[in-house]
DNA sequence: CATTAGTTTTAGAATCATTCCAAAAACATG
DNA sequence: CATGTTTTTGGAATGATTCTAAAACTAATG
């Protein structure tokens, strides 16, 4: 009846980087690190959690989130204020990001790249290149 | 004693945009448009306004910021959850941030170009591009 | 298996930037 | 000055996030 390998590999994983394989991160580590890339916020997190049964609180969800991007798992990215996402694809990469619909697209490295990187302030080293391609839909011919 | 012309050329400029010139709106467009560009918060706005003698309340700060970047004399810059910034700097330009102290600096355009933009998502128009780049300060050799 | 010490989770309060609201003030016009 | 409109404002409300201290859980030990 039930999956007979449902954290197939999250266990290792978990524990590869130093964090117990709790029921619970094992069930948010399920969500985020299924098939394909994803941004969730924490809230969105939460709620699919919830919905697939998990009893999780958002204050566990936080922390997750924040082990989980602290040990590479996943990737922070800013894009409005007041709201944080957190990326599964922690590769270096940048995005698309649509206001209205709040949605984060990745783009792959290949497709963009940066000529002539500037020299940082002086005392300074470069940690990060965050690239944010804004985006509007298209006005008339929405389905 | 007091300067002869102390909102010289303001006045016109709100009018220009279609805001009254109000005592509010011109001690706020002198603190921001003096010499130089500024990156600003609206809690860092209002404390420079109040430092200056100017009675103004929070929610018109943030109202008159809104109105100035939705007429172009400012642009909204965001480098992390939770606060904007107000950038004096409407050309097209980008930034470095340093997240230690929280300060944001000015690239010129011509330091920095992007190759390939890539096409974006079907259905979607370009509106921007937002490029950060965060930076550490080194350690050690501090003043 | 029971004890114990350390770790994780949790509910709920607290924080903080921002927005909202409805009333007061300022302004423009006749 | 009278009147209608725009602005400002204090204070409440919001919403995401963080904090707190107590409860639940785990691992190690005897
Ligand atoms: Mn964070
Ligand atoms: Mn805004
Ligand atoms: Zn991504
Ligand atoms: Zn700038």
């Amino acid at each position: 009846m039930a999956n007979p390998r449902p954290y197939s590999g999250l266990i290792e994983r978990l524990k590869a980087v130093g964090l117990r394989p709790t029921r619970q991160r094992l069930a948010l580590a399920k969500l985020l690190f299924g098939p394909g890339n994803r941004h969730v916020s924490a809230e969105q997190l939460h709620g699919e959690a919830v919905g697939a049964q998990v009893r999780v609180s958002l204050a566990t969800v936080y922390n997750t989130l924040h082990q989980f991007t602290a040990v590479g798992l996943l990737r922070e990215v800013v894009v409005e204020p007041g709201r944080s996402y957190f990326d599964t694809n922690t590769s270096h990469h940048h995005h698309f990001f649509c206001e209205e619909d709040r949605n984060l697209v990745d783009i792959p490295g290949e497709e963009l790249k940066v000529e002539k990187l500037p020299r940082p302030p002086p005392g300074t080293t470069v940690t990060e290149v965050d690239i944010v391609i804004r985006v509007r839909k298209n006005p008339g011919l929405e389905g």
